[in-house]
DNA sequence: TCATTATATCTATAAAATAGAACAAATAAG
DNA sequence: CTTATTTGTTCTATTTTATAGATATAATGA
């Protein structure tokens, strides 16, 4: 068994593939991240953590077929495994019982 | 300005800072974290992850006394900043925020 | 004095994060 | 046709984080 934990942007890569459902690839990820956090990503750096998320099981990819617009080539589509899944509900419960035990950060204060 | 968010293992070593006030130092952070996640996390590790804290204004630190117990030593005592505090605020609103908007971590599912 | 305990610090390595260049394949424009 | 433009992936190199464990230090107890 691997480290059943992510890394600070593999968390955040995993939720982009989790809110944009079937339509996740990476430079769709890379700008998600963008508009959602403000913080740039690089491309480079979306599609290494991808690569390592698959080798790790949290996510699956697969190529589609380009789609005919201008320039659309074929995308690597990246969809949650369930392992991937049941990593990411479980690193939500174990930041919110921390936070639960640290006044300034306890969820009733948002 | 450095970047204002916090690496994973960061993060964690942060929110054991906040939940112990003003008994925080290096060993007892360590079995903290252990108790608190289960996983263990080498002397080494905190200690490196303090320094790069430090070095970031997230956190400042100083030598305390000897206590008089068996062993008893000096303790590098870790306390928050104002900048370390505001950053974990931003983080936690900031996951909550990702959270919201997919289904099966929205926080009324826990 | 010697053993034991509680601690910090140092050293080395592996893993994660990052940026950007290089490459590929599609359509549009001339 | 041929070339430019666009959407995308892959590759390469580097810095930053994370990790483990060994070594050093200072205190008390025997």
């Amino acid at each position: 068994m691997g480290k059943e934990y992510l890394g600070e942007f593999e968390e955040l890569v995993m939720l982009m593939v989790a809110m944009m459902k079937d339509e996740a690839y990476g430079l769709a990820i890379c700008d998600e991240i963008e508009s959602q956090t403000g913080r740039p990503a690089s491309i480079g750096a979306v599609h290494a953590t991808v690569a390592r998320l698959e080798k790790k099981g949290f996510v699956e990819t697969f190529m589609s077929d380009p789609t005919n617009e201008r320039g659309g080539r074929r995308k690597r589509l990246i969809r949650m495994t369930n392992s991937g899944k049941s990593t990411l509900i479980k690193s939500r419960d174990a930041k919110v019982k921390l936070w639960t035990q640290i006044p300034d950060l306890a969820l009733n204060k948002i």
